[in-house]
DNA sequence: TTATACTCTACCATTATGATAGAGATTATA
DNA sequence: TATAATCTCTATCATAATGGTAGAGTATAA
């Protein structure tokens, strides 16, 4: 696996309409800047991320982008595969890997279905709630300390 | 991390070489017909692989390559971080990388150093060796089968 | 001497990545 | 109804990584 900017930025600008879950609708603008996100691949980043079904967004003025569903109910796998892709770090079962003709022969293969476990079991088991519930603690502790 | 065709290639000929070890050299010829790699792209590997300190090689009529250390003292681990670099999925701590000027305010970051250690945890507990004795059983369960 | 190897540097084609550009469509509101 | 603020869509582009090819050179056993 490997998240690219893309995936980068796709993830912190999720986890920004989930800190603001419930509340107004935020513009691509805000999100750039929140992020620090070049606007203009935001943009294409959130169609992606609309197709997906991970926000929706309401045009003309005062409009904005909001998520698609709870917070709790997206996690941080799913958007991880959406944007980037699966997760093994070698894709030797894909047809297009033309490297392992037999994989059944293939001792790596075993490691490489190890790791992806592993990962999964990182990525797939926190949501965007979690996320932004650890994203305010360390705001908030950040403020009490200076 | 990402496993690269380069690095399948490169664990594939260090594990043929792990199979021969103590045997007599094989050639970059004979090590591209075993792993099905072309073999002017393997030559270049070879010679990553003798600067990383992994194989030696011999030269003239008669020269090939062999394992410059013992099976045993050869981790997947090493060989991977040796072609295809650090196997973080994202390298938020690398200077290289502008994404995250805050890490200590970044929430993903955990995530992706959990993922790295558990990644760690497999590659880096596994040897040459005993990928060598894995892929010898399976060849003669595939011959008892037959 | 020669055939068979490894060595080294340069080059090249394709794709992925990380953007940028600009015209168009939609909508609140003055 | 005009207009400003917004999202939408397609095209384009620069750079680097990846995967691979070419060819001349060096070493050595027989």
């Amino acid at each position: 696996m490997r998240i690219t900017y893309k995936g980068d930025y796709a993830l912190k600008t999720i986890l920004n309409l989930a800190l603001n879950y419930g509340g107004e609708t935020l513009t691509i603008h805000d999100l750039a800047k929140r992020s620090d996100i070049p606007i203009k691949f935001l943009e294409q980043i959130l169609l992606d991320l609309k197709r997906g079904g991970f926000v929706e967004s309401r045009r003309g003025k005062i409009g904005g982008y909001l998520l698609a569903k709870q917070p709790s109910r997206i996690k941080l796998g799913e958007v991880i595969r959406f944007i980037d892709g699966p997760i093994e770090p070698i894709a030797c079962t894909d047809k297009i890997y033309a490297g392992c003709k037999d994989t059944s022969k293939c001792i790596f293969r075993k490691i490489w279905q190890e790791i992806a476990l592993k990962t999964s079991d990182v990525i797939d088991n926190i949501t965007f709630e979690e996320l932004a519930s650890r994203q305010k603690r360390i705001q908030e502790s950040l403020v009490y300390s200076i």
